[in-house]
DNA sequence: CATGAATGAGGGTTCATTCAT
DNA sequence: TATGAATGAACCCTCATTCAT
């Protein structure tokens, strides 16, 4: 199950590309303000630039929508996640990179993890298996991150949780920074967290 | 602002607070099940006993059921909390027991705490300072009981964040357990936990 | 299966019964007019007298409504079928009586019978067993007017037969009479098939 | 009027003629399932093996398939029954085959008599002139066929009403067979029919 | 001639809320 | 106070038709 899955009426599939990517950036723009449930069909039809006809064009019922915004958003964290793996020194040094860069990027997407910690309960109900895969492959990157930077040994399952821990607190500073940044500045949210996880980890952290 | 400040067309006041049980406990009931959205108002009035026009005798609008249900499901964590803090001793191992009942009672709240993350974005949008006040004040107790529990100073925010993780964390498992516990019974999450408390905290950990 | 088990938000059930004829009353007209696919549930909400939402107090889907409409019509003929059936002597001139009785009565409901012709279908696919038994009973009463007034034995089968006869030209009246009142008046029209029907029931026919 | 005067884009006849053809085989199957209504014009556009664009070279509305599927399925019956007058020898007999042929026809075409009979009213009223002398053109056929069959003179009314009803009860057994076929087989269905019509007619029936 | 993406009026249905009893 | 019938705005979705390619 992917956003390929989706049935459209339509057969050009490039065009099908660019059509869902205008529905996605209308309708994140629109849930952002309202949610999914008080948001309209028509309203995410006139925020993509075309009718309510060609918006069913592309998706079968509404909540295709809310699939084609989670995907989005699980890629682009994903995505990122992966990139920043990607680089060959794998120290300490890396990791706090990773995790800063993984704060980083939850700060910009505040109202898109908002969207899924509102939503995604209902996806769920639909797609159980696909999105609990999609949540722990985002997981299973950053544990593979702290497996591959710390210089010893780790149990798995204390790792897998560290990265869990460090993953939700990201969505916490992204949904409940209305709370957080009263205390907080990003800069300095980002410093004590990864000081914790340096400690979780038994790593000495300079600076 | 609070319960109280939800208007009412009966004057009797004790019979509104029955009343208001009533559809707290109906819509706690029915909110689990389908979420706030898909429950009608007319399933709230059956679910608690009776008539649409009665329920309407106890609230202006449908949200104001969502604000009696977060605050009855606050009120309920906050004294669990509060009785908790209430305790003479107050040691590290008092700290182990606060956290752990916390956790655990997050884990007999998992539909509650749902709930709460579906619709506190909505909430928030109309009773902003309110429910900001209600989240800080829970966290403010966990903040009091770190710095009370622990033998040495500790610098005010970073107990803050210390207490916003664990109680975020307590939201996670409630929230994500159906990602979490493919990897961890509730006993084995809440250990490795603390561990990592007592790491950031600088405590040891004797078993 | 019958009229009383489409289901009701109402609870009041002479009410439900003084809508429903509301709703058939209306609907009969409009069907008549543009048919059942032609009209909208709107449109029938306003010629019933009241808002499309009391509509569905009543009704749960469009189809409900076609039912209905169904299920009133049937009752009519029926009744006037038993009606006719309950006089005491029973003679040739009694049956001669009841098939003239019937023909007018087609001949009054044409709007109706053509109803049922144009939507029976769909309902048969729903509720092929209740609508299969409705027309044979409607038809049984014929054939027990036919075996009771002719003084000779009949075979089972051929009365039916002369029953369904009598009941679709009935019908061809009411549908057809487009086609037919071109050439004949009622009153031709009656005297001639009745005739037809003495003939093969090898009765005289005296005027 | 005709269906030569469906209006089509298309200049060259002889395709129009086959596309035609693709439309009426592809609606007539499609009618035959869900009835007109329920039938999309995608649908017909691709059971008839092409675009949707397409299907709207060749007509200009929905209902001109209707009336296209109504003149192929009216020619064919026309056709057979023309045909069968054409025999030389003119007699009694003559008269038993054409009513068998003719019954036997109709029990083939049940669908297609079922479609006309749900959609022969909506067709009426924008081409009631057209269709009702093609109905009347067919009872013509029958009434010939009795008048040079039988030995004896008929007044033409009485012939005319005793076509009308072979005709009518030939769709009779097409429309009603669900009801029909559980009393009669089709063979004893049509000789009991026959039996009737020479009683009707004052005809010896030898077999 | 053929295609199929685009359109938007309009369809069936729901449901929060009111108010007369 | 309690009831529940009535309301109608608003929702999601469909589909006949058009027109640029």
């Amino acid at each position: 199950m992917n956003a390929h899955s989706i049935l459209s009426n339509v057969k050009d599939t490039s065009l099908i590309q660019k059509r869902r990517n205008q529905i996605i950036k209308g309708a994140i723009s629109l849930f952002k303000q309202k949610g999914f449930h008080r948001t309209t069909t028509r309203e995410i039809a006139k925020e993509s630039g075309f009718s309510i006809g060609t918006l069913y064009e592309y998706i079968r019922t509404k909540e295709d929508v809310l699939f084609l915004v989670y995907e989005a958003i699980n890629d682009r964290v994903y995505q990122k996640l992966y990139a920043l793996m990607s680089q060959e020194a794998q120290s300490t040094e890396t990791l706090v990179t990773i995790i800063d860069s993984y704060y980083r990027l939850m700060d910009e997407m505040q109202d898109e993890v908002t969207i899924l910690y509102q939503e995604v309960k209902s996806l769920e109900t639909k797609m159980r298996e696909t999105v609990l895969q999609r949540e722990r492959d985002k997981v299973l990157l950053l544990k593979k991150a702290i497996i591959n930077c710390i210089p010893h040994p780790i149990r798995e399952e204390e790792a897998e949780l560290v990265a869990n821990n460090v993953f939700v607190q990201g969505h916490m500073w992204g949904f409940r920074s209305w709370i957080l940044n009263k205390q907080f500045t990003i800069d300095a949210y980002i410093e004590t967290q990864i000081n914790f996880v340096f400690k979780a980890l038994e790593l000495p952290r300079e600076k």
